[in-house]
DNA sequence: TAATTATTGATAACTGATTCTCGTTTGTCA
DNA sequence: TGACAAACGAGAATCAGTTATCAATAATTA
């Protein structure tokens, strides 16, 4: 059966207080302040059980590496271009003027730009 | 200076005939009908260098290699899911409720779904 | 507490994509 | 045509990200 180690309950900890998808490197960094020697395959291996129990989800933006974050309800990405930082959005809806015939099921928006700290700076 | 070979021509050509973006491996394979010995390395060079010319330009899509098509204006991608294929959309004009304060620079829509061909099938 | 065994950490190995190397080919220009 | 250097092809090398290996550790339960 699976164990509960401190390990997981650092990792799980960091994704549910970021609030916004993160590095394996970033979760590890995030989990080190609570368990010091935390090895990145525990990391990879921690998120990719988490992502098979639906707990968490991979987002991949264009030309980066996966992310993880907990799983929510559907929504878009915001990343910063000053700082690097990528934010959520709720999804706006996106009303694509799609010639007839194509079905949507799904898709992923990604805004880049500054944001609000940044583009005050 | 730069010359003007089979290869390079070969390459440009499946570029603008397909008409959406490719990956290098089928860019490859397309250029190969023309100039059947055609490396990859070579592939990888001309991309580059058309890139750099502003001929081309680089598509990325969420947790994909890198495509490569003729620049033209900005427009976003609908990815059947059924068939694979890659197909090019208008820019819809995304107004994403951005919480204010976020500027937004530029912007990528990937739709998936069922191009029609597939959603009849 | 002791036995059992899932989990861990360190590191080597792997993967797919891309670039480099180098000897050969082939445009280009005189 | 001939000389020169850009471009080529094949395959080795690289790279970042990820996974596998394995001995050591530690959560569980009897």
């Amino acid at each position: 059966m699976q164990r509960h180690t401190r390990q997981r309950q650092a990792i799980q900890k960091v994704l549910e207080e970021s609030g916004r998808p993160l590095l394996p490197g970033e979760v590890q960094a995030g989990a080190q302040h609570q368990v010091p020697g935390l090895g990145l395959a525990t990391v990879y291996r921690t998120l990719k059980t988490m992502v098979a129990e639906g707990l968490a989800q991979i987002i991949e933006l264009p030309g980066e590496a996966p992310r993880f974050e907990i799983h929510t309800a559907h929504h878009d990405h915001f990343r910063c271009l000053a700082c690097g930082e990528i934010f959520e959005l709720s999804c706006p809806g996106v009303a694509a003027a799609l010639p007839a015939g194509f079905e949507i099921a799904d898709h992923q928006l990604v805004l880049y730009g500054k944001c609000p700290k940044c583009s005050k700076a």
